[in-house]
DNA sequence: TTTACTGGTTGCAAAACGCAATCAGACAGT
DNA sequence: ACTGTCTGATTGCGTTTTGCAACCAGTAAA
């Protein structure tokens, strides 16, 4: 086993290089908040993702530990992806995301209905949120 | 003037399509944790960015109205970079992402010893963070 | 048995990246 | 005036990543 090698153990850096890029804290916002679970309904997100791209973010976060990858048993061709604990906790960054587009960038708010709830959220919901989550995805 | 062609305007995307990538938070953190002001000093940082990338980054933060950047008096050669208030809203995303880095990534906290500090803050404290923050960046 | 759906793979052009060398202007020391 | 150093870049070039469309074989539904 290799051990990773990152650029430096700074803590923000070592969380811009797992989720440090264009796709994947949108993957998991769609396992977050769209209840997505399959492929194809993350390649028909909002933004396009190409079905290469899609393939690639999964393999790396499956690796990072964020997502996980299992058998759907309706389908033998079918997979489902889950957040893991790691990914759920990811819950707090991506409302400090959406509490600054909220202010600073241009947010379509009948697009997408729930972020102002979201900001709107305390501590407590939050830790309702996750726990709902963990749930969900199956991770006890 | 144009409008600038978001791929959607969910608020995920809107603030991963500005600082979504490996570089431009580690500029924000240096220009907010590290005390820098000058392209050589952010050249220097942990992570060895190279030059053009680093003027491509903080060209696109000004764009974005992340950063400004103006002419250092004390060199005509020199410009100083400074975070505009919306850059300094970026600090709970900040503080969020070293949160879960202390939780989850190996974070060598002999090397960053004020993640931990910058993790216990609460609401309070992160308010007088900005406002120190805006007044050093003369956001007054 | 045809038709659509499953999670991908492949090929190719374009863009972004990483690295090292280079640059002209500015400044400090002598 | 000369020398060396520092300034924020730019340039060239090879590698990697991305974006896009086409395609794929296995599965399932009609």
């Amino acid at each position: 086993m290799q051990a990773e090698n990152y650029r430096s153990n700074c803590p923000i850096n070592l969380a811009v290089e797992v989720i440090g890029d264009k796709w994947s804290l949108l993957i998991v916002r769609d396992l977050m908040f769209e209840d997505k679970l399959h492929f194809r309904e993350l390649m028909d997100g909002e933004e396009k993702i190409a079905s290469n791209i899609l393939t690639d973010r999964l393999a790396r976060l499956e690796t990072e530990g964020v997502i996980t990858k299992k058998n759907d048993p309706s389908h033998k061709q079918k997979y489902i992806y889950n957040l893991t604990a790691k990914g759920i906790d990811l819950l707090p960054v991506i409302i400090e995301l959406g509490n600054w587009s909220l202010k600073y960038q241009p947010v379509d708010l009948k697009r997408f209905p729930h972020a102002k709830q979201l900001a709107r959220a305390d501590k407590d919901a939050i830790q309702k949120l996750k726990k709902d989550l963990l749930k969900k995805h199956q991770n006890s």
